[in-house]
DNA sequence: TATTGTTATACTCTATAACTATA
DNA sequence: TATAGTTATAGAGTATAACAATA
């Protein structure tokens, strides 16, 4: 969300933004770093996290719709893209006549690695604006605050945030 | 970021995540909340974001494009878009012909106003997973953050009224 | 000449609805 | 019938390049 001028009467001492604010802007900020990363890759945001995604996973087309939060026929054309340029293959399962399996090709899969190793170094960039001692206090805090969300969610953080889905 | 699952040895111990982590994390559980209830207004993300910006602005569209990180023209369709649904409206600058000056209209601000009220709870229920002196930590270290990144970026995250149009 | 904004164009991402083919 | 996947269609969001008007 965007910063918001405080009013005299709020007694914000300077310059400091409302929870709400800050959480939101950082988010945003945080969204544009991976964004403008996976661009030099000529991925987007959603492309990468296909890739991720199917790190250790091979699964259908629906398992995958599941998994990103899409509806099936948006993975159609999310797949379709990635298999043109030799990032991800498509295989008839052996199982179900219907079904489709996904997975990385050799290529998607260094792709992905390069991509992440550059992430780290974005956010490890905009974290180093705050003193060391502050981001260990925000790590920590921000750490926190995910495992409590993620327990109260029923949900496995460690395997990641993109199999929120992955578990009725 | 992306989905990978750890091995057994990596998640068990300590349930921390790392500062990466974290932080890509938390980007998109908030932008989660932001989207489904700005969805709930019939508002993208990005329009709900435009909104945001305008409410202590008045920026001309170059000035937004800034705000935002988007090209020109992208703001070109974003601001159409928003004035064809009543959300915003344009002016002539009267400083200078070429430019136009955005702002809310009426409706606009009162479609932000409620947004946000409502995104304001979904961040406090986040939030609230933190005992109290942690929450006020995280909110300080996240302005503290955000501020030396804006400046970083030539941007003020808090306008004043006479800075609306002293454009230098 | 440089800047502001729009237009033309093209692509990705997304959803809904209708379709095909298996089960 | 129900499920898996694709296709057709439509709209938002984004960028680049070319352009007009103004400075």
């Amino acid at each position: 969300m965007a910063a918001r001028t405080p009013s005299r009467s709020e007694a914000t001492p300077s310059r400091e933004l409302s929870p709400v604010d800050g959480l939101a802007q950082l988010s945003f900020v945080v969204q544009r770093l991976l964004e403008r990363r996976a661009a030099e890759h000529d991925l987007s945001i959603t492309q990468t996290r296909l890739l991720g995604v199917l790190r250790d996973r091979k699964p259908t087309m629906q398992e995958l719709a599941k998994l990103l939060g899409l509806d099936k026929s948006s993975v159609t054309g999310l797949v379709e893209r990635a298999e043109r340029r030799g990032l991800v293959a498509r295989a008839a399962s052996p199982a179900d006549g219907r079904a489709v399996l996904v997975s990385l090709t050799r290529q998607g899969r260094s792709f992905i690695a390069r991509a992440l190793v550059e992430f780290e170094a974005d956010v490890s960039a905009l974290l180093e604006r705050l003193p060391k001692s502050d981001r260990r206090a925000l790590s920590e805090l921000i750490s926190r605050l995910l495992v409590a969300h993620a327990e109260e969610q029923g949900i496995d953080l460690f395997p990641s945030i993109d199999s929120d889905r992955a578990t009725p």
